[in-house]
DNA sequence: ACCTGAACACCGTTCAAGT
DNA sequence: ACCTGAACACCGTTCAAGT
C-alpha cells in the first residue's frame, strides 16, 4: 500500500532518498501522515523490505535439496536487487514479515531434507542468510559512484600471490555470489557426510 | 591520531554517536577542523576502521592452513567487536588501509597453501570476508536495545520443523560464528579435494 | 594564506495549535 | 477526536567573513 510508493522512490532515486519526507511528497501528503500507519522510519522500511520479498517463489518440495537451496537464495538475491532502494535495509535486518518467514521456512525445509538435524539446519540457514546479506550489500555498493570496490580488486591484484593477467571477479557480482553459494553447499554436504 | 578520539567516542556512546560534530567536541575543537585532515565523514570512518584492525595479529606461516584461516578471521572479529562504535562501518566497507591489506594478504596466503588456485583463493577470501561482515553486523545489532534479533530466534522456533526444547544459538553469537566458519572451511576442503 | 564559525539544506520526530 | 504543519534537535558540508 504505502510501501509501493516507497519502493518507487527507492528504485528511482536510490537508497539515500528513502526518507520520510521524500516518500510523503511522493504520495502528495504530509510527512506526518506516514506516522499514522507506521511507528517510525525503521518500521516503514521493514514493511517495504517484506514487500520486496513477495516476488520470491518457493521451490518445489520434491526437488533435490541443493537445487532448492540455490533456488531460494538466488530468488532472494534477484528480488532484492530488483529494488535497489531497499536492498541495504534488507541486508542489514532480518526480514520478519510474512514473506520473510515463508522464505525462511522453505530454506529450513530444504536443509532439513539434506540430512541436517533441525538445530544444524537453523544454524546453516543463518550462515546462508549472513552470506546473502553481505553479497547484497556488496552488490549495491559496487554500483555506487565512487568505484571504491574496484579499488579492492586492484589492491588484491597487487598482492604477491595474485594471478597474473587473470580477470578477477568483481565483489558483489553474480559470479562471485554463485561461487560462495556452491562453497557453502559443499560444506553442508561434507557436514552431512561426516555426521552419518 | 585523530582516529583515537573517534574510537573513544564510539566505544563509549555507540555507532550512532560517531558524528563529525560529536568527535570534534571530544577533541575540543571546531567541527570544521576535522576537514583539514580528512576529505569527508566516510574517509574519517575508514581511517578509524583501519586503526581498529591494528590489533589483528597475522598467524605463523608454518601452521596448517585451517588454523591460519580460523586465527585470522577470529582475530578480525574480536578486534572489530572490541570497538563497537566502528563495527558497522567495518562490516559495510572493505578495509583498504595498511592493516586491511596486511590481513588480506595473510588470508590469501593461508588459502593458497590449502591448495586453492590463486583465483579461487581470492574468490574464497571474498566469501570469508562477506560472512565475517554479516556476522559482525549481526553481533552489533544483537546487542541493541530493541531485541529485534531475539524475535528472529522466536520466529524460527515457531516454525514447523523447529527443534523442540532446544536452545537456539543467538544470531551474531560467537558459537554461531564458529559454526559458519567451520562450514566454509569444510567447503574449501571439499573444493580442494574435488579439484585434485 | 589560513582558519573559524555562521549558514545552508537537509533529516526524524514531537507536539501544540487548529478543525 | 482527529489531523496538520510549525518547531525542535540534530546532521554533513559549504563558504564568506574574519585574522
Amino acid at each position: 500500500v504505502i510501501a509501493e510508493a516507497a519502493l518507487a522512490v527507492g528504485d528511482r532515486e536510490g537508497p539515500r532518498a528513502m526518507t520520510m519526507r521524500r516518500i510523503a511528497t511522493e504520495l502528495g501528503c504530509d510527512p506526518m501522515a506516514l506516522y499514522r500507519h507506521v511507528a517510525d522510519r525503521e518500521a516503514l522500511l521493514d514493511a517495504v523490505a517484506d514487500r520486496a520479498l513477495a516476488a520470491v517463489e518457493v521451490p518445489d518440495q520434491a526437488a533435490p535439496w541443493e537445487e532448492r537451496v540455490l533456488a531460494v537464495t538466488r530468488g532472494i538475491r534477484s528480488a532484492a536487487l530488483a529494488h535497489p532502494g531497499i536492498t541495504p535495509h534488507l541486508a542489514a535486518r532480518p526480514p520478519l514479515g510474512r514473506h520473510g518467514s515463508r522464505i525462511g521456512a522453505a530454506l529450513l525445509a530444504a536443509l532439513g531434507s539434506a540430512g541436517l538435524s533441525p538445530v544444524d539446519a537453523v544454524r546453516t540457514s543463518q550462515v546462508l542468510v549472513a552470506y546473502l546479506a553481505s553479497s547484497l550489500a556488496m552488490a549495491v555498493h559496487a554500483g555506487e559512484r565512487d568505484g571504491r570496490w574496484r579499488q579492492v580488486s586492484r589492491a588484491v591484484a597487487a598482492l604477491p600471490e595474485s594471478p597474473p593477467g587473470h580477470e578477477l571477479m568483481a565483489a558483489g557480482s553474480a559470479e562471485q555470489f554463485e561461487y560462495g553459494l556452491r562453497l557453502i553447499v559443499a560444506g553442508v554436504r561434507a557436514t552431512v557426510a561426516a555426521g552419518e
